[in-house]
DNA sequence: ATCTATATGTCAGTGACAGACATATAGATG
DNA sequence: CATCTATATGTCTGTCACTGACATATAGAT
């Protein structure tokens, strides 16, 4: 086999999340990502569709992993609760990943063109996650209503999490989905209604 | 005052309705819509700020209107019932809409890049809901959650709109927000839940 | 009739991305 | 050990989205 593939596609996502991070998404190009990662701007694109999609490798992972564990949750679950023990299942793995996410977030939040790709990207799971609900009975449209609230409920707990890191992503998973069910109530006690 | 500026902007919309449909979106060019509307393909970038844009226009129109229904929805109103009064209310204008959105659901149907751009639109609305909620006192993160639930609703209702125009908007509406709430509910009864 | 604000034209340039073709390298094969 | 091959990479060239700078045209106010 060849030069080493993976090796230089790690290299050009260090470089490219050093060199966002520091000049910013829109004033580096590809050139000099390729450049720092000792390859060819053609290269690059070779590795990647285009300049943003190098922020955003792993994505179909976790989309892997909460589809196994969504059909994999007993029959017996209503949508909302089938995914929510999906969102438990790859707790773990979220929790892992912090340190990359973490300066990740900051670029992107910093560039509208990437928040577009990442709102897309949110999309086309939330889209997988409904495709998911059908294959456990759930009908089409009422499956693609419950994947959005529920990854509404999972962002929720995401960005408590990393607003507030100490208690678990466990836990900000179960008060967002009390959340969810307090919707609807009336607006007396103002704040979370539903628990303790 | 110079040059009749809205005329232009009417004839570059047209003619990239017309080209994209006819060719497709990456197969048109800007300069090609330009040529079309009588103008340089400088003037299309003046009149909007990127080539998928010229599809989008009329979003913020939608908008406002959504943001003033919310704020007057009456207080006691819980977070989702005010969203489904706004709805109801900007329900003639996307009715009155429908000849111009039908052809470009299916050209941004074909697009990927279209796609992503919608998405974003979506979310952009999306949080322009979630702040006017929290005018009327809903705390910002269950604000956004609510918006997110309603928008998904909104979505719904508009997709089965687009499938079945005889019954109207509003009715379509009715049946969306009784699905939310039977959300949690066990999937024993495999259709919808809620109604009749 | 002139004057002015604003829309548009013109020109040149940058950078994202793609096709075509050549070249280099890790490992299989003999 | 030499060669051969699949695959990764380099090189070159081109198109198109998009922008800045500067010139020009036009509807309406004076």
């Amino acid at each position: 086999m060849p030069r080493n593939k993976e090796d230089a596609r790690r290299r050009l996502v260090t470089a490219a999340l050093e060199l966002f991070g520091a000049s910013g998404f829109d004033q580096t190009t590809a050139a000099q990502i390729a450049a720092r990662a000792g390859v060819t701007e053609r290269t690059f694109f070779r590795h990647f569709p285009d300049k943003r999609e190098v922020l955003f490798v792993g994505q179909s992972i976790l989309g892997t992993a909460l589809s196994q564990a969504i059909v994999e949750a007993p029959p017996e679950c209503s949508p909302i609760a089938a995914l929510r023990r999906a969102f438990v299942s790859v707790a773990d793995m979220l929790e892992q990943n912090r340190q990359f996410s973490e300066p990740r977030r900051h670029i992107i939040a910093a560039t509208p063109a990437l928040q577009e790709r990442e709102v897309a990207k949110h999309a086309a799971l939330t889209q997988m996650v409904a495709e998911t609900l059908q294959k456990r009975g759930v009908e089409s449209r009422r499956a693609a209503l419950a994947a959005q609230a529920g990854m509404a409920v999972l962002s929720y707990a995401l960005n408590g999490w990393f607003a507030d890191p100490s208690s678990g992503l466990v836990h900000h998973l179960d008060r967002a989905f009390e959340e969810l069910q307090g919707l609807s109530s009336p607006p007396d006690h103002k704040w979370a209604p539903a628990f303790k």
